[in-house]
DNA sequence: ACAATTTGACAATAGTTCATGTCACTTTAC
DNA sequence: GTAAAGTGACATGAACTATTGTCAAATTGT
């Protein structure tokens, strides 16, 4: 008998078939290396020609690879877009994170470098920039959550962060979280204003303008509840 | 000869053809009825579909007209979203207006009337709501520098407001342009955050919520200065 | 060396959209 | 009543896109 046969006795057409080593690297290596190739790609092609011109083929093309290998690792141009959306939005998180924990630990200092880690972050990625502030807006509903989650996520590290300072808890306001959903919004819509400008004014500027908020809001609250 | 000679005698060929009546109405109302029709089917398409599927057809189709007839009004999609983007900030500025207008002349009543106005246009039009605060972002360069414009009128508008009620100057903050920005679109996020969640918390808190923040950013930099 | 796997370039199909064109039918002017 | 203007349903063609498929060349295990 064949070893092809032989292979069937095994019901090899169903078996999770063994990758084979390829150009130095293990199936796993090589699908994971073209995810991320994708991702990037994607990133690019969204951040520079927007989200309407990421198409599948410019996608694979920006990535160097063929259009069969998107459908291995996306359904189809959304799962991309949310796929980069939620790794740029962990990114610019932990990038803020990290400059939280390298502040001195008085108040303004600490809001000032969280503020310089996300307004570097997109000043220094105009790709991450354009995706994250315009391009997500309007894809889907799908698409909608994320954003919806991924915002409320920053309103609450602001909050929690401000509380655990000793600012003021704003407990007159009926819907806290609407205050800091709002403080974020401010943020982004100067970050949005900031690159609709293409990024003319000096960053301290816009840092302090978004400082200027930040803590107009909270000695508000205290003021009034001392 | 015949007629249709006499008339080429004139150059009827590029002159502008006088146009007849045609079921009641002059060449120009009906030319000018069909382009309200598709703004408003513009506006239902895009609000309840979204830009992307507000095809060329669909406007059309909702509108109740022939595809040829879009071209008359509108070179592409894209000059349509203009248009009824322009219409709508202008409407909802208008209502603002109107309510400031009403409004008893002390701060908190003055703020509130305009919030109210804002955002219930938002609630009883979720068309425009999606228009405004979803659909409109990340389309093309055209779209966003109309974006970037209206954000800008609505807080100029703000901020005229702010001081000619005898509310503080911020001067001491480098850029005042960016502190209004940056309050409207506190607002803003409020009101998208309000939509996503499909305007279940009562208008009265998200109105408290936007208060406070203006509020707060206004007494804070007349303490300062004081 | 040789068969199986992996890859990349590209074809193929089916679907969509824009923008223009065709043509029969209605309404108007005279 | 007749010719022209206006209208609406639909056709057309070019361009794109998503998704699957084909096939030869490169690479590997044995």
């Amino acid at each position: 008998m064949p070893k092809t046969i032989e292979k069937s006795n095994k019901d090899a057409a169903q078996m999770p078939q063994k990758s084979r080593r390829y150009r130095g690297s293990s199936g796993d290596q090589r699908r994971s290396e073209r995810y991320e190739q994708l991702l990037n790609a994607g990133l690019s092609v969204i951040g520079n020609q927007g989200y309407a011109a990421a198409s599948v083929r410019s996608i694979c093309g920006e990535a160097g690879l063929t259009e069969r290998y998107f459908y291995e690792s996306f359904a189809n141009r959304e799962a991309l877009l949310a796929e980069v959306y939620k790794t740029q939005t962990r990114y610019l998180k932990s990038r803020m994170l990290a400059a939280f924990e390298a502040s001195e630990r008085n108040t303004a200092a600490f809001s000032r470098a969280g503020l310089q880690a996300f307004f570097d972050t997109l000043s220094q990625n105009p790709d991450i920039a354009r995706l994250l502030l315009f391009e997500v807006l309007g894809v889907s509903d799908t698409i909608d959550e994320l954003y919806y989650e991924a915002m409320e996520e920053f309103a609450v590290l602001i909050r929690t962060l401000t509380e655990s300072l000793g600012l003021a808890d704003i407990s007159d306001i009926p819907d806290q979280g609407m205050v800091y959903a709002g403080l974020v919004g401010a943020v982004l819509q100067i970050a949005r204003r900031w690159a609709l400008t293409n990024y003319r004014e000096p960053v301290a500027s816009v840092i302090e303008s978004s400082l200027f908020l930040f803590i107009a809001a909270t000695n508000y609250s205290t003021a009034k509840s001392q």
